[in-house]
Parts: C-alpha cells; structure tokens; sequence
DNA sequence: CTGTGTGCAAACTCTTTGCATAAGT
DNA sequence: ACTTATGCAAAGAGTTTGCACACAG
C-alpha cells in the first residue's frame, strides 16, 4: 500500500528487520544464520550443526562466527541455551515456556507438546531468590523388549 | 598395636566392601574418593572439585584417576551424572528420584526436598520408546529487588 | 607373581578470543 | 569514512587416553 516493494515476500529484509529491531546489524551472515534458524518451525541444534547447514546451503561462515553470532541472538532473547548433556550446547529457537524429551543415544532433542506438563507443589525457594526457569528433561531410551 | 580390629568401625573396611560388591577393586584411591564422596551426606561435585577436596585431604590422586573412578562409580550405579549447565559434569551421590535447586551465578547444586515437586500429564512417548528418567532443574536467580 | 589401577602428559572436543581484513550504514 | 562484524588460527577449559610403573590379591 504505500510503496510497491510490498509485493516482495522477501525474507532477507524480513530477517533484517528483525535483527535490526533488536539492535544487530543485519550481515550477511546473521541474516543467513537466522533464515536457517527460524525458517523451519522449532529447532534444537549446536553451533556445529549449524555451521554445517551453513556450509551446506553455500553460506560460507566460520564456526566461530557461528558461535558469536548463536550467543548474540540468545543475548537478543532470540534463543534459548539448552542443558541436556554435558560438553555440547544445544539452542532452542522457541523461546516460551516449554518442556524436552531427550533421546539418549541418538542426542536427539524434541519439544513435548503444549500443556503436556505441569508441575505442582514447588517447594519453598531459598530466602531472596527467585525462580528464573524451570527445566524438564524427559530423558527416553529404545525399549529393549 | 592391637589385635582386636573387630571393635574398630573403621569406614575404610565399609568402603572397601562396598566396592567389593560392585566389582571395583578397593584401592587407596577408590576408598578415599569413596570417603570423601559418601561420608557427608549427599553431594553434587565436579571431578575438579572431588580432585582438590582430596590433594587437600592429603590423598595425592590424579586429575585423571578422579574422572575414572567417577565414571567407574556412575557405572556402578554409585552415582548419578547431572547435567546442569554446558560445559562441567556434576556428580550427584544421591541415586534416587529427586530434583534439583541450581544457583545461577553460583553454579551451586542442591537438592529438592523430596516430595516437592509432582509431575503430572506426562504426554505420549514416541513408540519404541520408554521414559528413561525424567531431570527437573529449578533455575534460580538472586532477586534483584 | 599376575593382572588391574594409577599417574603423567599428550591428545581431543567444544568453545572463546585477538587481531587483521571485510562489510555495513 | 567510520564503525562493527568476520575469519582465521591460536588459546583455553574440561575431559579422555596410552603407556610405563605400582599396587592388590
């Protein structure tokens, strides 16, 4: 309606609004790294396999570029940090309040779905704390029957 | 000096058995690592944290022996491996059902009084598989006030 | 004695950092 | 132009491993 370039469904600017809105400048990099994050529903990945993807889709970035750039967005409330296992970090691109079943073996990480948990009788918080998130972990093996 | 070493309660023959029973051999290092593990009730350390509470405790042992015996200690259903944060394995003694305060800033572990927390509405679990346990970390911050 | 455990140092993985170059506004 | 981001390689933390020596049974 007020300029013609409506007509664009581009992502690019898009992503570039949305950086820009949370005062990043939007590089090339991040813009890709966001389209690759935030394009296909609900993601739980490492900078590896990130970067990876990256490479993949002929986005030329460096890991640590990778790194940098997963921190800056978590920073922007973009991203949420994920401790299922010791020495990998794992970002979570939906960032409201949620639960996770945890594959063993395949170190794979699902969401579980809306409203399947809830938790009751929390118990007294320690004297001037308060509760900044609670993380559930539903760990899952094959069955070995 | 004496030959009546049935009066002695010592902990290092208590210690000595119980890793007997799980099939580790009691050595030095085993029974004082044991010692300093079991002794005070239940813990949550860091194979560098277990490694200096034992050079301090005059038990000269290696960085390395301590993350084996852990991890020889885990697989022998001793202890349980928490993952609280990226980065550092916590060691909890207390193998049983329960849940965990984690003091962010702190990186301090503590237990949950039991009975605290219940969870309901468990979702389905994919098939071919079966929850294998189910971490519950109650993140806590210092209320800013 | 015989086999297992230990210590050391080196290797390894994941992650962060310093600095010159490249890109954004 | 002026500033900020990127890439590379090197450093850093935490953890594991290989091998000679030491200890438990």
């Amino acid at each position: 309606m007020e300029s013609k370039q409506e007509h664009t469904p581009c992502p690019t600017r898009l992503a570039g609004d949305r950086l820009r809105s949370v005062g990043l400048r939007p590089t090339r990099q991040r813009i890709a790294l966001a389209g690759l994050l935030f394009a296909k529903g609900d993601r739980h990945l490492t900078a590896e396999e990130l970067h990876e993807e990256a490479v993949s889709a002929g986005v030329p970035v460096s890991l640590a570029t990778v790194y940098n750039t997963l921190h800056q967005f978590t920073d922007a409330g973009m991203l949420r940090v994920l401790a299922v296992e010791s020495s990998k970090t794992y970002f979570d691109t939906n960032t409201s309040d949620h639960q996770h079943f945890f594959i063993e073996g395949d170190n794979e990480v699902m969401d579980i779905p809306t409203g399947g948990i809830s938790i009751d009788g929390l118990p007294d918080v320690p004297e001037g704390m308060e509760v900044a998130h609670i993380d559930v972990i539903v760990r899952l093996r094959r069955k070995s029957s």
